[in-house]
DNA sequence: CATGAATTCGTTTTT
DNA sequence: CGAATTCATG
């Protein structure tokens, strides 16, 4: 066999993990280092060299982007489509998994999934029905609380909430969650990792038929996986010690959702025999922007160590701008990517914008409309998210199980039908008291002749509908049932005649939403034996893109956490201050800090040829002016790495220089002696500065002070003989 | 039951 | 400041 065109297009590292014998391997994979590309001619080593079938391997990812990705790029190198393997994402996998054992999983045939949305109003409705105020029972908290639990593998009886108040409130709230969810026949995403984990944990029959099968188990993005993850990919992988697990610590930046860096070292204490590689050859950067890149991840502790290099040259220095404020950070930005895509031939789509928060997209987007440079803002909603394709596919769900209390909720006054709140109630009220479903209720009600004529005619009216549509569409493909139910539901009316001035659009992206089914439809498998089971599960686990079309010619915009996984030739790091980035919510805890700091070199680490770090002196923030010091990050950069660039020599506008005085002694807790916070004010000896915080009162009073070039000092009030500055 | 006023509350996001 | 959600009123 000839191997070249597998090993030709690699370096020794990539080579040595890619032609590694079996065993446990794990790569750790610095940005930028080829490790798509190392996975891939894994794969393809395996199949070709090792003559591994291709039915014995399993490769999962996060995203069903990387996980198409990969899949592409796999068949490119084989040159052909290869069956049998398994290629998904975690929670895509489970799926099908229990699919095809929900009966050993104790699970309905046709069970839905509930997405995050979904598992958001069922929460509510359940904090409704145990009578909690949502003001001391967030249901944001509770979900999240709910989720954490599940990614920990742990079941309301296994949480010990013995003697915490609070605690105790939240599991009962988890058991009466997972009873609902158990009743209309649904899992949540935790669930499909739970289910699936617990399955192949109690059922020895089948954890053997998986380990016998799926000889090579291969995992990208390792450090982002979560406990039941990780328990899942052991179990599954099992005394085979066939996992090839790759992934970098230091780009670990979803702990707050419950990833796991830990993991990383735990694979080497739980595979004893595994063996690692790195991958520090960097293909992306300058040697600039690496130096850079290195020194601050330096600054974590704990970590397994890694030092990316470039053959390629040094490149530009970091250039560092100083705004005076939010308006005019974009307006720089904005500048520079116009310059660059006009004067050198780079086009608008190679440059990036990322951000912290997302709310700093806006500055940005206004700052490039009225520049009139083309952009695309990422991470906006997606195709099955919108409201109008929820709701069409809320009415497939009730076709498909009419059991479906989220979906009966969502579309019964959806077009209005004079269906209320009190006719509402009085159904949550049946369903609950009877313990069945509110299509089941109603039902119950009409017979009853609890309602009153105008209500029990309402809801006549919503079951016929949708006995209706369930008859007429029993013979009928997926989009043919879509239009009907658009159609029967008079959805498309609906929409027009809202006054939001969306209407176009929302009928526009209901047509989209018969086409997607008809081409789901399409590439399913002929003897799918429930194709809109399947159609709806698919629009659970793959929300689709973010719309825009990608072959424009658009400038970037994106959080830092989204731009993970991509590079830019041209990349504008912006909003570097105190309190934004690093945020606030993260400064106190050490651990969120360094996550903050990865997040941070994740972003730097996107940059090619040119790296652009910014921030402002002055940002309006909730309304009010801050005066936020910069970020800690910049310093911690060798300050050779970087240039500063001058403003064009525009003055500073007065509101920066001169802000509203703010109450003497209320923001920094101290007394000022009449200076606030953000005042520009000089001293003797130090010269200019700004006022950045204070403490203590009286003869004890200290005042901190930011001066220029000499760094913040803490100056008690009495002596410094401090002045406004003119 | 729909509409505008009042109020609240501000990370990161995939599946 | 602005969105998103709740509240009071035709």
């Amino acid at each position: 066999m000839d191997v070249s065109h597998i090993l030709d297009p690699l370096n020794d590292a990539q080579r040595e993990a890619v032609t590694a014998a079996m065993g446990t391997r794990l790569v750790l994979a610095g940005a930028g280092s080829g490790k798509t590309r190392v996975l891939v001619h894994r794969i393809a080593w395996l199949i070709q060299v090792e003559n591994v079938p291709p039915w014995s391997l399993l490769a999962v990812t996060f995203t069903n982007k990387a996980a198409r990705e990969m899949r592409t790029r796999i068949e490119e190198m084989l040159g052909h489509p290869v069956g049998g393997m398994w290629v998904g994402t975690f929670h895509g996998l489970t799926h099908r998994f229990l699919r095809a054992h929900w009966q050993d999983a104790g699970l309905p045939q046709h069970f839905q999934i509930l997405d995050g949305d979904d598992q958001f109003r069922l929460i509510k409705r359940i904090l409704k029905a145990l009578e909690l105020d949502e003001s001391n029972w967030p249901p944001r908290q509770v979900q999240s609380f709910i989720n954490k639990q599940k990614d920990e593998g742990l079941r309301p009886d296994h949480v010990d909430a013995a003697g915490d108040r609070y605690l105790t409130q939240m599991v009962a709230v988890y058991r009466e969650y997972e009873a609902a969810r158990t009743r209309g026949g649904l899992l949540d995403f935790a669930d499909l990792l739970l289910c699936a984990h617990e399955l192949l944990r109690e059922r020895a029959d089948i954890l053997h038929h998986y380990r016998e099968r799926f000889r090579h188990v291969l995992v990208d993005e390792f450090q982002d996986t979560n406990a039941i993850q990780y328990a899942w990919l052991r179990l599954l992988v099992g005394p085979n010690d066939n996992l090839f697990a790759v992934g970098d610590d230091d780009q670990s930046i979803y702990g707050w959702r419950g990833a796991r860096v830990e993991n990383i070292q735990s694979l080497q204490r739980h595979f004893p025999g595994s063996q690692v590689v790195r991958l520090e050859q960097n293909y992306r950067s300058t040697g600039t922007i690496l130096k850079a890149a290195n020194a601050l991840i330096a600054r974590n502790p704990g970590r397994l160590g890694k030092n990316l290099w470039t053959a390629d040259g040094e490149g530009e220095p970091i250039r560092r701008y100083a705004a005076f404020n939010e308006v005019d950070e974009a307006r720089f930005v904005v500048e520079r990517i116009r310059k660059y895509s006009t004067e050198e031939g780079y086009r608008r789509a190679e440059c990036a914008i990322l951000y912290r928060t997302t709310a700093q997209s806006r500055l940005f987007e206004e700052a490039l409309m009225n520049a009139q440079v083309p952009f695309r803002v990422y991470g906006g909603l997606r195709f099955f998210e919108r409201a109008e394709v929820r709701d069409a596919l809320a009415y497939l769900r009730l076709l498909n199980n009419p059991d479906d209390d989220g979906a009966f909720e969502r579309v019964i006054n959806t077009p209005t039908r004079g269906i209320g709140e009190r006719t509402l109630d009085l159904l949550r009220e049946r369903a609950r008291g009877s313990a069945v479903s509110l299509w089941q209720a109603a039902q119950d009600l009409i017979a009853a002749g609890a309602l009153g004529p105008r209500g029990t005619a309402t809801l006549v009216h919503f079951v016929d509908l949708i006995r209706n549509a369930q008859a007429a569409t029993r013979d009928l493909d997926l989009a043919e049932t879509a239009t009907h139910v658009i159609e029967a539901a008079a959805l498309a009316d609906f929409y027009m005649k809202a006054k939001d001035g969306k209407g176009e659009d929302r009928v526009e992206n209901l047509g989209q939403f018969v086409e997607t089914a008809g081409r789901f439809r399409q590439e399913v498998e002929d003897d799918e034996a429930d194709p809109l089971g399947a159609f709806l599960s698919h629009a659970a686990l793959e929300a689709g893109e973010a719309q825009a079309d990608p072959f424009s010619d658009a400038v970037q915009l994106m959080t830092l956490h989204s731009a993970k996984g991509l590079e830019f030739p041209n990349v504008f790091l912006v909003g570097l201050e105190e309190g934004l980035f690093p945020h606030s919510m993260s400064a106190q805890d050490p651990a969120r800090l360094e996550e903050e700091r990865r997040l941070c070199y994740v972003g730097m680490t996107r940059a090619m040829h040119r790296l652009y770090v910014t921030h402002a002196e002055s940002r309006r923030l909730y309304g009010k002016e801050s005066y936020p010091q910069p970020s800690r990050f910049l310093r911690e950069v060798p300050p050779e790495l970087m240039e500063e660039v001058r403003g064009r020599g525009v003055s500073r506008p007065a509101a920066a220089r001169a802000p509203v005085p703010a109450a003497a002694g209320v923001m920094g807790g101290g007394d000022t002696g009449g200076f606030h916070l953000g005042q520009r004010v000089t001293h003797p000896k130090f010269g200019e500065g700004v006022v950045l915080n204070s403490e203590g009162r009286g003869a004890q009073a200290r005042i901190q002070v930011n001066f220029q070039g000499v760094g913040s000092k803490w100056l008690v009030l009495a002596y410094a003989r401090l002045e406004p500055a003119g």
